[in-house]
DNA sequence: GAGTGGTCTAGACCACGAG
DNA sequence: TCGTGGTCTAGACCACTCA
C-alpha cells in the first residue's frame, strides 16, 4: 500500500514527457499496491518523492481522473477509483424512455418553451412549448446521470397541473407510452459539463460527461427527445441489444 | 474574425474561476465572430490581451479542446474545429462487423496470442492464439478511428497465410458471416489514447477518445469482439436501430 | 530562423473538508 | 484550525511547422 517506487522507470521512454512517463508508474503503482477507495499521498510529497514540481505531477494526476482511475476531492485527498459502473441503455423496454422508474429521481417536470438547439428537431417554432422532465439517474446509491427528457405538445397535449412532480411526470410517462413507437435514433458523444450540469452531478465545473441523445418518432414526426449526461469517469454505457430473433442470420 | 471581447464579460460570474469564465468568453467568441477552420491569435497574444498568465489562458484552450470546439497543433496555430462527424455504429449488416469495407484500410491481419484482457471474454487460456484484424476507419478522408476485432478460433480455425492482409482479412470475415450470430452486446466508454494508439489516430497520447466494446455471440460461445477506439474530440457515435418492427409496440 | 504550441519550474494564495 | 486539492503567476526552455 505504501510503497510506490519513486527511482526513475525503467520503462520510462525518453524522449516521452515527463508527466506521461510519471502517470505511467502512478498507474502501475495503482494497479499493483493499492486497491479500490484507498488514499494516495497527498500532491506535495508525490511530487517531492517523484522529484517533480507540483504542476508535473497534477498533469500526471488529471489524465489519471479523466481515465476514472482517481477520485480527487478538494480538502479531503485523492484516492483510487472503483471500477466503473455499467448503466444500461436501451433495456428500458425496447422503446418509449422511462418505463424503468428504478434508480431514478425526478428533479422537476413542467411545461417550458424549447431551447434553440430542439426548436428544430422537435418540430416548434421558437418560442414554442413542450414538457420537460428532468431525472437524476442512480446506480448503486452513486449518482451516475442527468436525464432530460423532452415531449412535443402534438403527442401529449398538456400536463396536469396541481399534483406533485412525480405523479405529473407519471402521468406523462403513460401518455406517451400509449402512442405507437415508430423508430428510435440514438447518438454518443463527449462534452463537458456546465455549471448547473456539474452540480448535479456532484463534479466541478469541466467534468467530461458522456452525452446521449435519442429521439424518438411517433404520429410521423418527432415525439420526443431526451439528452441524458453521463459521468464520463465512472460510467460505461451498456447497449443491451434484441436478441437472435432481431438479429438477421448470415446472408 | 478579429474583434474578440477582451473587457471582462457581464454573464461573468465571481466565485467561478478565472480560466471557466474565459473559456466561456472564448466559446462565446468562437460562435460568433469565427468560423470553422479560422486561427486564433496565438497563446502569449490572448493571455496578454486577457490580462491572464499564459498557463490560465492555457486551462481555458484545453477545456474547449476537450470538447471538440479547437484544434490546436503544435507549431502551427490554434484553429477552431469543424462539427463534430457522424460515425454510424451498427448499420453494418446489423450483425457481423466488417461488412461494410468503405473507409476502413486495413492494417496487418494476423494470428497472436491473446492478451489477459480478451483471455476471459473469449474464453482462451493465456498464450491461446486468436485472430486479430486491425483496421483504420475514415470518414470524410479524415481518420475517426482504430478498429481491432479479435475472433476466436472455434469459428474460423486458421488463417491463409501467404496472401497480403486485406486478401486474408476479407477471407477471415467471409468465414465468419457463415456464422449464425447468436447475439451481440455493446459498450461505450471514455479512455485516454497510448502512445501506439495516439499514432493511428494522428494525435498526442492522452487524447481522449471513446471506446466501443462489442461482444459476439455465435455457436454458443463469445465467438469475437471488437474494441474500437474513436477521437472524442471529433466523433459521434450515432446508433442507427432497427426499424417499427423490431420495436415492441405500446404495451 | 521565426513563431507556434508543449513542457516544466517554484513559488503564492484560495476554498473546502474533516477533526 | 490544519491539511488537502484548486487556481494563478511569471518566467524558462524545448519541439515542431512553415515559409
Amino acid at each position: 500500500m505504501s510503497s510506490m517506487a519513486t527511482m526513475p522507470d525503467e520503462t520510462a521512454v525518453f524522449g516521452e514527457p515527463k508527466y506521461w512517463q510519471l502517470r505511467t508508474s502512478l498507474l502501475k503503482a495503482i494497479d499493483e499496491d493499492f486497491n479500490s477507495g484507498d488514499i494516495l499521498p497527498n500532491e506535495r510529497d508525490l511530487a517531492a518523492r517523484f522529484g517533480v514540481a507540483r504542476a508535473t505531477l497534477r498533469h500526471a494526476l488529471e489524465q489519471l481522473e479523466l481515465e476514472g482511475r482517481l477520485v480527487r476531492k478538494r480538502g479531503a485527498g485523492t484516492t483510487v477509483a472503483g471500477p466503473r459502473v455499467d448503466v444500461s441503455l436501451g433495456a428500458d423496454g425496447e422503446g418509449w424512455p422511462g418505463v424503468d422508474l428504478r434508480d431514478r429521481e425526478v428533479i422537476d417536470c413542467a411545461t417550458v418553451p424549447v431551447t434553440d438547439e430542439f426548436a428544430d428537431t422537435l418540430k416548434g417554432r421558437p418560442s414554442a412549448l413542450v414538457h420537460r422532465l428532468r431525472r437524476r439517474q442512480f446506480s448503486m446509491r452513486q449518482v451516475v446521470g442527468l436525464e432530460c427528457l423532452y415531449v412535443s405538445r402534438a403527442v401529449v397535449p398538456s400536463l396536469s397541473t396541481r399534483v406533485p412532480n412525480f405523479e405529473r411526470a407519471s402521468l406523462m410517462l403513460r401518455q406517451l407510452r400509449g402512442h405507437r413507437l415508430e423508430g428510435r435514433h440514438r447518438a454518443v458523444e463527449l462534452a463537458v459539463a456546465e455549471a448547473e450540469e456539474a452540480r448535479y452531478l456532484e463534479r466541478p465545473p469541466g467534468t467530461a460527461v458522456l452525452v446521449v441523445t435519442t429521439t424518438y418518432t411517433a404520429l410521423g414526426r418527432t415525439a420526443a427527445v431526451t439528452v441524458a449526461t453521463y459521468r464520463a469517469d465512472t460510467c460505461r454505457l451498456a447497449f443491451a441489444e434484441a436478441g437472435p430473433t432481431a438479429l438477421r442470420p448470415a446472408s
